[in-house]
DNA sequence: TTCGGCATACCCGCCAGACGGTATTTTGCG
DNA sequence: CGCAAAATACCGTCTGGCGGGTATGCCGAA
């Protein structure tokens, strides 16, 4: 019985060509093809794959949403994340959401083969480069902020302030406070995040609807 | 005589897969895989290939950047831009440095094939959404124009990196380049728009899709 | 109650960003 | 060919970003 495979990828190209990759497999059948979270939810209960790759960066609803969402209507489904991000927070949120496999499309396609093979079974698999990461986040010692390393309030309030523009000063006025706090607060939200410049910074605030672009 | 076509994306497991689908044409071979842009200038001279499919997003040297130099060492060699962008931005970079194609990733196999035969024979060919991309930037340059003052190439390129989080002496090193006329460029860069912080300029390039978010 | 997180505040230093000039070479275009 | 613009490069100054400490009071959870 081969696997039933479902790609939701909203790169057309990547996703033909990974089809192609994925067909020479002998246990392996692509069964269906989609573009967006939404499409994938409407047409999963008529497909019934065994396996979802699932990308992250989908249009409508973003794979960490459409992951926790399928979980809810199909449990049976298994998922393997599929992005460009390395980043330990796209990591975590999607295996939170119930992804079981982890791969970036910078590593082999051997890789995605063997965390589909995997996670077919139950099981879970992470490339080695995930699983280093995955690590690395739990031996940072927060095991459980790791997740989503939460800014406090305040912070959030500083960060959102920051990538608008405000130097420290700025910000200490607008807030009634020492320009040395707002500067502590940005420290230790860069520490949070493990990002060390403005630009960074800014991307993260945009990234998670913190400012408005 | 099939076409000998080199493979410039950084992405490995999409890099793969695509070389299956495009082998599958009877008059395409591929001749050689790079992931970064040095590495695309190192090989090229000894690899000849009739075309490169040039990925945008390459790290070390961008795409754009590597498309400049390789028309410059290598005028022969036909490329195609392909990436994930569909901003006019990059598109109109690109083709200035010097691709004769442009294929987004959202879009069919099929029209990448359609631009590898177009630039073999020294055609242009942008697929119809590039098109239309192109000519609205041409028709709308007045109104664009006026509201944002046009960035030279370089300066571009500089406000690239400069809101991915380099600093200036990492410029210099990726364009060899003094840092003292990355300086200006930033300054210059700045003055055009106007901002004056980089959180300001890291705004300004997502929105207008000079970076990924 | 003790420990950790949070918010407040300050010390230090280094270096990069921001802004002011000036000057040369290269290049694109009429 | 000649000009304008771009790209190259250096000279300053000064502020702020960034990171290393330390310290205080408050609060909630173990």
């Amino acid at each position: 019985m081969k696997t039933r495979l479902l790609l939701a990828e909203d790169h057309l190209m990547f996703r033909q060509s990974l089809r192609i990759l994925l067909e020479q497999e002998a246990d392996i059948a692509v069964v269906g093809e989609v573009g967006d979270g939404m499409e994938l939810l409407r047409c999963v209960s008529e497909i019934r794959p065994d396996v979802v790759c699932m990308d992250i960066g989908l249009p409508g609803l973003d794979g960490i949403e459409a992951t926790r969402r399928l979980r809810s209507i199909a449990p049976d489904v298994k998922i393997v994340g599929l992005s460009t991000h390395t980043d330990k927070h796209f990591i975590l949120e999607m295996l939170h959401a119930g992804a079981l496999g982890y791969v970036t499309k910078n590593e082999a396609g051997e890789e995605l083969l063997r965390a589909i093979r995997a996670v077919r079974l139950g099981r879970t698999y992470l490339t080695p480069r995930v699983a280093e990461t995955v690590a690395d986040a739990l031996l940072n010692r927060d095991g459980s902020r790791a997740a989503a390393p939460a800014l406090s309030s305040r912070e959030s309030q500083v960060l959102r302030l920051v990538t608008n523009g405000n130097t420290s000063t700025q910000i200490a006025e607008q807030l009634f406070i020492s320009p040395a706090t707002v500067d502590v607060h940005r420290r230790n939200i860069m520490r949070k995040l493990n990002l060390h410049s403005v630009a960074d910074l800014t991307r993260y605030a945009i990234r998670h609807g913190l400012i408005t672009n």
